[in-house]
DNA sequence: ATCTAAATGTCTAACGTCAGGCCATTGACA
DNA sequence: TGTCAATGGCCTGACGTTAGACATTTAGAT
């Protein structure tokens, strides 16, 4: 299935139910981000139907209705056979069908960067806390090094998403967890929206590197404090270029 | 309808769109919640169905069952005509159809006061960050009188859930005001399961005075200090009494 | 060659939900 | 006293979802 990697670990964390109705949609969503933020790496193969559809707990019909949508918008594709299954393709094409309305924008970004503003800091200063199992501290050292090779901007993107979603997912609680894919969903869809700045990459590395030694230091207070100030960074550049 | 006070600003802030499907059930976790954490005040009359249909976004059919519900646990009672309406109905005496299946509890219990200890540590920090509208102002001193002056154990756990679920509205995020709703009815009903302690109920008290007194004043860093120790302390509590 | 396993593809009956209209009841107001 | 408006109560047709059975395709094992 999905290549051993920084992504695997993340699979079962980030797929959590969906509930009820609007399952077409909320299995289009959640698949679409989860392939768009690189959980399920570029190439790899999904779950086999029956699995996924149990882990999204909807109908096998709602989900093939899903990857079918998937497979319009040129996500993936599908073969048969034995060793068949639904191939995640090259994120560059696809653009999924916009689901945001232009109204309510705004004030969408500043939901989410509020959120973030408490979620991200809360879960740095969480994760410092707590003793961390081995495969916890390799998980946040992967996603950190993941981030620093990543060769070209949407790489950049995909790693930074799943850096700061390992961050919530050692914290140990799966609603945290959920509102942290949530929140990176929605920012990773608003970065991508600007332009890649080199400066900008530069200090994020920066604080990546700080945040991720402070956790695994346990130094609670400065794992905070620095994803307080990368959360800011990330605000202003989206507030200011994104109006 | 509902009378002025410390709840109904919160009303709207609460009553998010249910999300397509499980809308049965959604529908009665959320009226039951808010009529248990005492949104709804007991005497007072929920909105008309074609208005509470609308505000939870779902079909008049699907409200009226989950009204129902509510009616067969003697948490409501219905009148019709002229003046009809459903009327909320003292608490005591209800018991919704247990949706805790024992098993995962210890995991559900962890989770939550995982996610709690991020999130409202986090709201406090940001609602003393920022300047807040007279009306939030006084939503928090009042919501903090409310528990103060909270005559009976019923009363007072209901009003403790306001004053956390106001903190989180003032700080203007709607994601962050759903996450926070969620973690107050577990809490709630958790902390209904254990005795009520005088000497638990006088130290947060304290605390809950520090804290509104710190968000009021901007002190950011003592309001998220201190709400960080009252988490340990209603987290030590619960995990002492309920396993 | 043939069989088996593992996957996608297809069909159907039952159910929950929706939208909207209409009916029944009751108090307020002219 | 009679009318009206606001409210809960009820019905119908359409649609999405579910669960499960069955069919098809393909690669490897025998």
């Amino acid at each position: 299935m999905t290549l051993p990697g920084v992504a695997s670990p993340l699979i079962d964390a980030i797929l959590r139910p969906v509930r009820g109705h609007m399952a077409f949609e909320s299995c289009v969503e959640q698949l679409g981000s989860a392939i768009q933020l690189g959980i399920f790496e570029s190439g790899s193969k999904l779950p086999p139907e029956r699995i996924l559809a149990e882990k999204l707990d909807v109908s096998r019909a709602t989900l093939r209705e899903a990857i079918s949508a998937l497979r319009s918008a040129g996500l993936v594709s599908t073969t048969r056979g034995r060793t068949g299954g639904t191939i995640v393709g090259l994120v560059e094409n696809a653009r999924l069908p916009d689901q945001t309305r232009n109204i309510d924008r705004q004030e969408e970004i500043d939901d989410i960067l509020i959120f973030r503003r408490v979620i991200e800091p809360g879960a740095c200063f969480r994760a410092a806390s707590v003793p961390l199992a081995d495969a916890d501290r390799e998980l946040l050292t992967n996603s950190l090094a993941a981030v620093e090779g990543a060769p070209t901007p949407v790489d950049y993107r995909q790693a930074d998403a799943r850096l700061h979603l390992a961050i919530a997912a050692v914290c140990g609680s799966r609603e945290l967890t959920k509102s942290s894919s949530q929140i990176q969903a929605k920012v990773h869809q608003f970065l991508g929206e600007i332009p890649f700045l080199q400066k900008n990459i530069t200090n994020s590395n920066h604080q990546h590197r700080k945040i991720v030694r402070a956790i695994l230091d346990g130094d609670a207070d400065t794992a905070r404090f620095v994803m307080e100030e990368h959360c800011d960074g990330t605000a202003a550049l989206l507030k200011g270029l994104l109006k």
